[in-house]
RNA sequence: AUCGCAAGCUGGGCAAUUGCUACUUCUGAGUUUACUCAUGGAGUAGAGGAAAGUCCGAACUCCAAAGAACAGAGUGCCGGGUAACUCCCGGGGGUUAUAAAAUUAAUUUUGUAACUACGGAAAGUGCAACAGAAAAUAUACUUUCUCAGUGUAUCGAGAUAAAGGUGAAAUGGCAGGGUAAGAGCCUACCGCUUUGUUAGUAAUAACAGAGGUCCGUAAGGAGUUCCAUUAAUUUGGAAUCAGUGCAAACCCCACUUGGAGCAAGGUCAUGUAAAGGAUACUCUGCAUGCAGAGUAAAGUUGUUCGCUUUAUUAAUCCCGGGUAGACCGCUUGAUUCUGAUAGUAAUAUCAGGGCUAGAUAAAUAAUUGCCGUUCCAAUUUAUUGGAAUACAAGAUUCGGCUUAUAGGCUUGCGAUAUCA
RNA sequence: GCGUCCGUAGCUCAGCUGGAUAGAGCACCAGAUUUCGGCUCUGGGGGUCGAGGGUACGAAUCCUUCCGGGCGUA
């Protein structure tokens, strides 16, 4: 796997991946509440992470939603390393998008603006899968 | 030079690092030796003028073939262009505004600009609120005029549709004659209808004639206006230059039109699963399960006709279950650029050159530096600092239309200022 | 992607074979009733008929272009 890559193999591609998610994946928020993510385990044993971007249709134009997808597919790309030493079996499912930015808000959004927020959502999926381990490990 | 309007064109540039998609190629691995897989390397390419809205038109695919009639839908001045069009180009008519000329005024003519779904209202049906006497079979409120009566300013009988008033609209307009008063009742001009000639492919335009009553070159016969109706103008029936507007009301006429859409459609893989149900009825012939006929059902994406199918291990359909994968379709095309020729133009033909995204929870990005363009501020007056840099992103492909759009460039027209 | 339907008062809907004050229920306001409140009765306010353009004497209604929203479709 790339340092910095971000191929189509690390990106979730499926449908049936996608509704595994959405129904029951985990949702959390990041701190200044602009974005949310919801994440959970996968089946296969690949033992890679596997991440989606999606933006609602109302939050803004054809134009603006392909910029924030392309703006969280970067941000995931340059700090994926908090997550990948904590992974070894299990696929990891990852779904981030938008909570409360949309185009009126942020018209010309630049990276600066997620990049915070998307290390923030990070930092809370690996405290709480460690946590989680530490619990099953326990019993 | 500035500002405004219209039309057309354009839609920021260069570099570095990291990353994505497709293709080519190298390296490595696997084997079926020409395919697959890579934390691999290198190279090339990678959103638009509207990619948008999905408002029209096609290509392409399937529905047996794409057949007939009707219904339905669409289009609607004329000619041309095109694969086709609710598109484009050219021409004509109309409406509105404005300027000039004619003119006592109203109006007319000419020019310019904008708009124009612009066939038929005399095939038929329907609608026309309120107001108004009367709204499509016309009719008579106020007048005006005649006659008769008398109480001399009113009533009665009749004539009239010019004037007033209503309305979006009142049976052509206006002037003169005529008359008791009036009326195409008659006349001139305008308008309208129609015939011919000329110009034009045509829409249409120009010119000449005819048509509102006098006799005829048309068959009808005589006058004039209206309805009934008869003791009276006296027989008959309406008419002879328009009987309003609405067809983006129904409709009529002419032309066009089968339906569905790339989630079309095809191949492969996975999989319930050799699962279950349905595929009818009647008659005739015989060799007793075949043939023929009829009904019925299903399909033919509105209806009818026509056509196809209706059993013995096969096919079709229904129900249930499963997969939501891969490949083809998928990008060389009514293609684009340059030049020549034809044409007023849209466009067409010829010659030469170019190849320019094919993704699929969906690639074309992120960061930084330098330079552009516009605005603001500061001053060292050409530098510094700050801000802004639009609308918007393919999803089978083309031709249009419509809508959004910062800034810049070109051309034309108009206004203002300055100089010669 | 393709195909279809709908926008009327704060809310839910009528009116859409053109005719003038756009109507009903709930909600809101005021008055009456009640010691007060509710129920009830009476009265009132509130609409650029999603936006622009056209046809027509006249448009919520007909035609057309946009804007917003819903539904269906392997």
């Amino acid at each position: 796997m790339k340092r910095f890559g971000l191929s189509k193999s690390e990106r979730i591609k499926k449908k049936n991946e996608i509704s595994r998610v959405f129904n029951s994946g985990k949702r959390i928020y990041s701190n200044s509440r602009k974005l949310k993510a919801i994440f959970c385990f996968g089946e296969d044993d690949s033992g890679t992470i596997k991440i989606v971007p999606a933006v609602y249709k109302k939050t803004g134009n054809a134009v603006w939603r392909n910029r924030v997808k392309r703006l969280f597919r970067e941000s995931y790309r340059l700090n994926k390393n908090i997550l990948i030493d904590i992974i070894d079996e299990k696929t990891l499912l990852l779904m981030i998008s938008p909570n409360s930015i949309n185009k009126k808000k942020y018209p010309h959004i630049v990276l600066n603006d997620v990049q915070d927020d998307v290390i923030d959502l990070l930092d809370k999926i690996k405290n709480q899968i460690l946590t989680q381990r530490e619990k099953t490990g326990n019993l």
